[in-house]
Parts: structure tokens; sequence; C-alpha cells
DNA sequence: CATATTCCATAGTGGTCGCTATGGAATATG
DNA sequence: CATATTCCATAGCGACCACTATGGAATATG
């Protein structure tokens, strides 16, 4: 998974993998079958249960509680210490041959289904009028979604974890009811 | 360029190279010296000249004008019909081996440097008095970076230009002066 | 103790990578 | 018209890609 992380999907040969993990190239086909789904099985790793991730935006005590704690969460785990910079899911996929287009799309997938969590979140807010009735919820997720992966680009330029918790900050200034001035 | 765009650096074979440009290998290699130096020169085509960036930036008639004119044109400029989607800047070189990060930071340097000028021009508006003076420009430049590299990523997963215009309004929010609610 | 079976590291498979030597065609020169 | 020079497409360079056939060691069985 760090190999994966650090260096890419297409860009990181069954070699690397190998050395990094301490067995053969028999071992890792007989365990996993190919690099592809041993890239899956690393996405599955790094990305966690779906419904735990569910459940977190769900029973976060508001939306702007839940876009919080996504954007705070991943700007700690992009500048960690023991971790490559950014995150494995917006930069091993980012670019890649034709004949990874499947693979983009189950990364492309996940953060799909973030993006649906987080904007079903405010909805209810908004239904329960916790929010206005005239904010947009797509509008929201997406700056939310954008932001996730935009510190992850940042991350990986060097960023300091302090400038994208302050990045955070300025972006929740977005979110209706927050003060744009201070 | 549009190779290097849909496919990435490391990722787009010479063979793909020549086939697109309709030359065989040894003219490539003549005219360019090897996939680096024609990838930075894509590069060089596709950012444009530098100088040209910092003068749009600073001539803009405020830093709120020229983040939204960054960030408008990003949206744009990642969901046309005519190019692939997204940013070649923040997708060709999103990862790669440890043999491309010369080429990495070459790319990061060009953000880096539209970030420096955003900074710059936020900071004059400050002095100007245009901006309060509790702004902090790392942040409104790093908020504003981070949408435009993120954007690039909701592109490459098929999302709307409408959507990420919606994406840019609603970061400007986070704008000081910009009231948050409707 | 002898035979059969499982297991895995070595050593390669064909294919593609970035890159280039070479020979024949086209042009310039005497 | 003969020779010299430029030019570029063909063909192929060693290295590496994802992936796997095979043989010898270790274990299980009679």
């Amino acid at each position: 998974m760090l190999t994966f992380w650090r260096h890419g999907y297409e860009t990181t040969s069954v070699a690397d993998l190998t050395a990094a993990m301490g067995v053969t190239a028999p071992s890792l086909y007989t365990a996993f079958g190919d690099k592809k789904l041993l890239f899956l099985e690393a996405v599955r790793l790094y990305a966690g249960d779906p419904d735990v991730m569910a459940r977190t935006i769900g029973d976060a005590p508001s939306a702007l509680e839940a876009a919080r704690d996504l954007m705070t969460a991943a700007a700690t785990a992009y500048t960690g210490e023991e971790t490559p910079r950014g995150c494995l899911l917006a930069s091993a996929t980012a670019s890649g041959s034709a004949a990874s287009c499947d693979v983009q799309q189950a990364v492309a997938d996940i953060r799909r289904g973030v993006q649906r969590r987080l904007d079903e979140r405010i909805q209810r807010d908004i239904a329960d009028g916790a929010l206005p009735l005239t904010t947009n919820p797509a509008e929201l997720s997406g700056l939310v979604m954008a932001v996730i992966q935009g510190m992850s680009v940042l991350a990986r330029d060097g960023a300091s974890r302090a400038s994208l918790l302050a990045t955070v900050q300025a972006a929740l200034r977005a979110w209706p009811g927050m003060a744009a001035e201070r």
C-alpha cells in the first residue's frame, strides 16, 4: 500500500512490490492474482470499510461537522511523517494509460461515494432546518471534495500540515452561517 | 501535449507520442532530445508564458477578481470538449517513479509560482485597504490553489462544467467581505 | 526407511520500454 | 554526369515490464 501510495499504480513495478513486501513474484501472484487485484486490495486497506465512512458522516452532529472532520482528517493524513505525502486515491491513478481505466474508475467510484454521503448529509440538515433552504448541497459537497483532493497535490508539493489546516479553516468560511469576516 | 495531458508523463510511451505526432522516433529525438525535454516543452506550451500569468494576476482589479478569474478559467479549461479532462500539471506528474522526481519538481515549481503571485496580490490588497488587516494571505492563496487542483480530479471523474463553476462560486464565499449567507 | 506430494525460489517467457546505429534515397556540389 | 553530403525510415539495441514454467527441497504418507 505504501509503495503504491508513494509511486502510483502504473508507475510501480511488480519488482518494487516484491522488494517492499519481502516475497518473491510467484508468491505475490498466488496470493493476490495479479497487480491490479493487489492494488485494489491496497485501496481497500487505505479507504477502510465504506460503511464506517458512511456512518461517520451520517452520525456527525451536523453536515458542517462532517465536512470539517473529513477535511481535517485529510489534511492530517496527507502530511503524516510515517506515510507518503498526499492521498493514495488522488495520486495513484491521477493519470494512466488506457489499459488502467477500469482501475481509475474503481477509485473514482470511492470518491463519488464519499461525495454522495456528504451530499445526503447536507440535504438532511436542510430538511431539519439546520441549514437554510437556499443551500445548494451539490455546490458544498463539491467544494469539500475539491479542497480534499487539492490538498493532496499541495501536500505532495511540500505544504505543511499547518498550512493545510489553515486551508480547511478558510474553506469552512464558505459554509452557510459561517461569517466570512473575522 | 494532448497525449501527455490525457495519459500522464511516465504512463505515455514514446510510441504513443510518435503516433500522435505523425513522426518517427529518430525525428522526435533529434528535434526534442529526449522524452523528458519533450514533456517540459509540452508543459511550457500548456502553462503559457509565466510573465503573462504574473501580469494577469497583478493587473486584476483586485485579488478577489484574480482568484475568481483563475478558478473560473480552470473550471472551464478542465471541462473543454476538445481537450482531455482535468489539468495537465495536476495529473501528468501526480505520481511517478523515483526516476521522474525532477520532472515532478518542475511542475510543482509552476504551481508554487502561481500561488506566490496570488499571495503577493492579496498582500497588496491588504496594504491598499481593499482587504481587512486580519486577512491571512497564505490561507486564501492555499484555498484557491487547492480548489483549482481539486477541480482537476473532479473533472476527470466526470463532473460537469456547471458543477465546477458552482464550486468556484462556493469557494469565493470564503473570501473576506463575501457574505456566506444568501 | 522409501515413496509420494506439496511448496516455493530460480530462471526464464514474450512483449514493451526509451533510445539509437545504419543503410538507402534525395539533394547539393564539382 | 559523377561524387559527396544530408536526411530519415527501418531495424534493432539492452533493459525492464507483468507474469509463469520448472526443478529441487521439505513435508506427508505407506
